[in-house]
DNA sequence: GTCGTATGCTTTGCGACGCAAAGTTAATCG
DNA sequence: CGATTAACTTTGCGTCGCAAAGCATACGAC
């Protein structure tokens, strides 16, 4: 008997660190730019405060996604991040799952098979 | 041009309510049962705890999202819910902007088009 | 009938987390 | 120089998710 998930609808593999508002974003960020991005375009392009970014970024290193490097661009500090290959790996299974979830939800939607009597929402 | 978001990847829609991975399980066979669902259903469909779905659907239904029904089936307590008109309305929404994430995120994935000079990892 | 066991949920406790505000360091400008 | 801006980091706190414990009732055994 494997306890292989008689749940369908448990979602297993949406990674918590992944899953969030503000990581996912930084992740599609950068997994759309694989050269990297700057620390403020980072903070630009997903709306960020400076306070969270940075606490983001600092999980998703932490968790091996993201590599972080610190220089200079003249002599100002310059921190660019891109995605280490395993996160862009564990980014993109991330995705398969999400995808799935939509999947689901959006058959669900469309055909409410075991729809009560009174769904009168569909158009045609 | 308002100041709509010069952050593409803020994804502000994602509703922090439905953004998590346990309720959105619980979401999801929701909009696939519009019947609606026992508790012990919910319970084995997302493989949730007691405690842990208890509170969960406590959330879901502070939120507007979900009806919550306790009655008796026999003479043994049966808690059944199902998704309320605006709780499948704004799951809907919830899984376009997930919809754009995957797609975003897919798009970028299959096309490394600013890739750097030594990405040797798509197959074909 | 009462004693255990099972069912069906709720409540509690706590560790982790996300977010905003304050802090730090250093370059540039008046 | 003193003020301002840039580029982050650190701190503090409210919230949350989760597991364990709790509560109430029903059902079987004896």
């Amino acid at each position: 008997m494997p306890k292989t998930d008689a749940a369908p609808f448990a979602y297993d593999g949406l990674d918590r660190v992944i899953h969030e508002k503000a990581r996912l974003g930084v992740l599609a960020s950068l997994v759309a730019h694989p050269k990297g991005l700057a620390f403020a375009d980072l903070k630009s392009l997903c709306g960020l405060t400076d306070g969270n970014l940075s606490r983001h970024l600092q999980v998703l290193q932490e968790a091996g996604l993201v590599a972080i490097r610190k220089g200079y661009e003249g002599n100002r500090p310059l921190t660019t991040c891109r995605l280490t290959p395993d996160g862009r790996r564990r980014f993109v299974d991330y995705l398969a799952v999400l995808e799935q979830v939509v999947r689901d939800a959006a058959d669900a939607v469309g055909e409410p098979e075991a729809a009560s009597s009174d769904m009168r929402l569909r158009p045609a």
